[in-house]
RNA sequence: GGCCCCGUCGCCAAGUGGUAAGGCAGAGGUCUGCAACACCUUUAUCAGCAGUUCGAAUCUGCUCGGGGCCUCCA
């Protein structure tokens, strides 16, 4: 089976095959740092960690570019609102991008650009498409002239006319067609600016994608990603901009994740449903949200509601709590000479599911089946005698394990992770896990009189509270209802 | 107005021509002093209508409903 790949250009599902047969190159626009990252952009990023991560697994040698634009407007705007300089504000937003996405369990690109760093080769393509007759000068700014350029909204799948109809010009700009778009802004007093041909100026939005992808992957690369909602204008104009350079195919497979939505409606400022990635995490654990998002396919829209994450919780600690029943029912056995093609099984399941446009959320179904499985086989009686079943166990938790790094999950210690959870969940009851220790000391006492009647009523009591007592050969232990 | 997407069990969510995965919740059962976990069993004909086809959730058309982009946005 081989991987296919859904290409927004095309509006297909084809047949994965980079550019140099073993070899992806792979751009993902990365944020313009001047505020913390919200669930969305968590939605984008874990997304395209996903997607490197099983083209690594799939042995694709993969180069993986996600940069950070930390020149514009918004930025700009906002450094001076606060009164500090454009530099510092990108500076802090980048170190909080890092510190979310770590947080989020991300693992780090192979590059990650910052638009500052290639002024020169924004300016060298400015002058390359001026030079063509692509763009044109006009008071300090430099624009793109979408109509020297034939295949303008191939990807976003528009018409000339009716945009048209929409455009509108900004005041102070100096266009020939209101659909021109700037390659670079003259700069304005105060405003940071770098010496170009055309005087002091910045790069527009756009042109800073083509720059960076062009140096790192070369004018030509395999996978170029990001949300649907950069299709237009921000990857069409991509296009226009590195194919009227080179002349050369930009990007062979265009992928776009789809939306998060809050509480079935789309997330925005204005309607006070903004989440940011710090903030959820201050309430849902890290690979719970991994594990939400990667339940749906990723060019799905997603509704982030409080019901969702709490089944992607109880989804998430199936998993943790047969890892650990697992590991407990085959502690200190011998392990004979016994093969297993379990494991085998649930890989090909799973690749096949990943092969197909990454699908997680089949992904993760073949990893619940492979869970059932094991927790058939550890509940089987006589289970640690009989060596087949314990090799099949161990290649099971092994699978679970390795296929699960590939979407990023299962890398806490079971135990740690239950307990973790568990007493995070606590906050929410008006009880404290003392108390419950308490509880369960009285109920011991009370059972070891042979007073079952008292030592159900302390469960009946726990329970109403939201606590469920789990009696077991080592002691009472206790979990949320 | 233009372009695009979606509508599958109570909820979430796979499934793009061959007769409906998985999870959560629910019901029954095994296990348990009780309970929980786990396991077993069980719950849908796919918004509606009309077509194409031997055969459709999957293709076509229409209707109804929801959403996105077209200005900054993952």
């Amino acid at each position: 089976m081989t991987l296919r790949v859904y290409n927004t250009m095309s509006g297909k599902k084809e047949e994965f095959q980079p550019r140099v047969p073993g070899k992806v190159g792979m751009y993902v626009c990365g944020v313009t740092v001047y505020d913390y990252c919200h669930i969305g952009h968590a939605r984008a990023n874990i997304v395209f960690d996903i997607i490197y991560r099983y083209l690594q697994f799939a042995d694709f040698e993969t180069t993986y570019v996600r940069n950070y634009t930390d020149v514009d407007d918004k930025i700009i705007n906002r450094a001076n609102e606060r009164g500090i300089s454009s530099q510092e504000l990108a500076e802090e937003f980048i170190t909080a991008f890092d510190e979310d996405m770590d947080s989020l369990g991300l693992v780090k690109p192979t590059h990650e650009p910052r638009a500052t760093e290639y002024i020169q080769q924004i300016i060298e393509i400015n002058q390359k498409l001026i030079d063509k007759g692509i763009a044109y000068e006009s008071s300090g700014d430099v624009y793109y002239s979408v109509a020297k350029f034939p295949d303008y909204l191939k990807l976003s799948k528009r018409n000339m006319e009716e945009m048209q109809a929409g455009a509108r010009v900004a005041p102070g700009e100096q266009k020939r067609n209101p659909m021109d778009f700037a390659l670079w802004k003259a700069a304005k007093p105060g405003e940071p600016g770098w010496e170009s041909p055309w005087g002091a100026g910045r790069p527009g939005w756009h042109i800073e994608c083509s720059a960076m992808s062009s140096s790192l992957l070369g004018e030509s690369f395999d996978i170029h990603g990001g949300g649907r909602d950069l299709i237009f204008p921000h990857h069409e104009n991509e296009i226009a901009q590195s194919e009227g350079a080179s002349g050369k195919q930009f990007v062979k497979y265009w992928l776009h994740n789809g939306f998060v939505n809050v509480d079935q409606e789309k997330m925005s400022k204005s309607v006070g449903n903004f989440f940011t990635i710090r903030d959820i995490l201050k309430i849902y654990d890290a690979e719970v949200i991994r594990f939400f998002i990667l339940s749906a396919h990723y060019r799905s829209p997603i509704d982030f509601s409080e019901q969702n994450l709490a089944e992607a919780q109880s989804g998430l600690r199936r998993f943790y709590e047969a890892l650990e029943a697992a590991a407990a029912a085959t502690e200190g056995i011998d392990r004979p000479d016994v093969s297993s093609t379990e494991g085998a099984k649930v890989e090909e399941k799973f690749r096949e599911a990943m092969d197909d446009d990454f699908n997680t959320a089949l992904a993760i179904a073949h990893l619940f089946d492979g869970v059932r499985t094991m927790n058939r086989l550890v509940t089987t009686k006589k289970f640690r005698k009989k060596p087949e079943l314990v090799a099949q166990v161990d290649d099971l938790y092994a699978t679970i394990l390795r296929l699960g790094k590939v979407l990023g999950l299962y890398r806490s210690q079971p135990t740690e992770w239950l307990e973790k959870v568990k007493l995070a969940g606590l906050t929410k009851l008006n009880i404290t896990a003392e108390q419950i220790t308490g509880f369960i000391e009285q109920r011991l006492q009370a059972r070891a009189e042979k007073d079952f009647a008292r030592g159900d009523e302390i469960r009946a009591e726990l329970e109403e509270k939201g606590i469920v007592l789990l009696d077991t050969r080592e002691g009472t232990n206790w979990r949320l209802k």
